[in-house]
DNA sequence: TTCCAGGCTATGT
DNA sequence: ACATAGCATGGA
């Protein structure tokens, strides 16, 4: 898409498949602080950037402009990918509705996080245990940086739990002092199979969190997580029920390679439903 | 009060 | 390999 970047902050003009509100309320992040109507704080790492809409264009203000294009995905082109999903009508309206949606390109050791908080959980409490989690991290002023593993290594099971975590508190700790045992960076090289069968080897993470993770961390787009809302999803479409699993591979079979970005335009589309 | 939220682990068969 | 109880917590 369109965009021009300078030193401290990149321009959006063009609004069609930018659209702040959907990128980061459809549940693919839960570092973002709303401060109103078109205005969020986003956290990523050690980044921050505040974007805003004026005057019918996007200004996202940030000192490290260049992360921020490979975050919000502004090189991908997004017209491709909808006509590329656009099976049947239930999914062009999810896409419609959900048109200004945009797939992160996230910090993995946030993802990891997250989405083990984020089971059998509601977004609105696992976005405030998150924000709590990264006071852990290096005072930048006026943010925090996500925790670096080691930092990550101070908070205690009790820590985990006065934020907010609730059971998962010692699946955190425990995945945290997994996590020492492999370089993460080596994993990106890994086959998505290799992928998904070591992701399952952590504590909290099941079959879900774990393509949660291969969408949201390593970018893996051929990946369909299968949620309580997805499960409504595939019987307004099917008609029948499933177990989760076999869910999971209709709907990879049904969506191909682009599979993950028609989750995301169908997840925020039929969670509306009922608001 | 009961149900639900981006489910998972542990324990049974 | 499949079924299910139990799990923290707050909002509807």
């Amino acid at each position: 898409m369109k965009y021009t970047l300078e030193s401290d902050k990149i321009l959006i003009e063009d609004t069609k498949d930018f659209d702040i509100m959907h990128i980061l309320e459809c549940g693919q992040v839960f570092t973002y602080k709303k401060n109103g109507e078109y205005d969020y704080d986003v956290y990523s790492l050690d980044n921050f950037a505040n974007v805003k809409l004026v005057d019918g264009k996007y200004v996202i203000s940030t000192q490290n402009p260049k992360y921020f294009v490979t975050y919000f995905d502004l090189d991908t082109d997004y017209d491709a990918i909808k006509k590329d999903v656009a099976k049947n009508d239930y999914i062009k309206k999810a896409v419609e509705f959900g048109h200004g949606i945009r797939i992160l390109h996230q910090s993995l050791l946030e993802v990891i996080i997250g989405f083990i908080i984020s089971s059998n959980n509601n977004i609105s409490r696992i976005t405030k245990t998150m924000q709590k989690i990264r006071e852990y991290g290096e005072n930048k002023g006026s943010y925090f940086a996500f925790p670096t593993l080691e930092r990550l290594h101070d908070i205690t099971v009790q820590d985990f739990v006065n934020m907010g975590a609730g059971y998962r508190a010692p699946y955190l700790y425990k995945v945290i002092r997994q996590l020492d045992d492999i370089e993460l960076e080596k994993t990106f090289s890994y086959d998505t199979k290799t992928l998904k069968t070591w992701l399952l080897s952590l504590m909290g993470v099941g079959p879900k969190v774990a393509d949660c993770i291969l969408l949201f961390g390593y970018y893996r787009c051929d990946c369909f997580p299968v949620d309580t809302w997805i499960e409504k999803v595939y019987f307004d479409i099917f008609k029948t029920k499933q177990s989760r699993e076999k869910m999971t591979i209709d709907l990879v079979n049904y969506f191909g390679k682009n599979a993950g970005y028609a989750q995301q335009y169908l997840f925020f589309y039929r969670r509306s439903f009922v608001k």
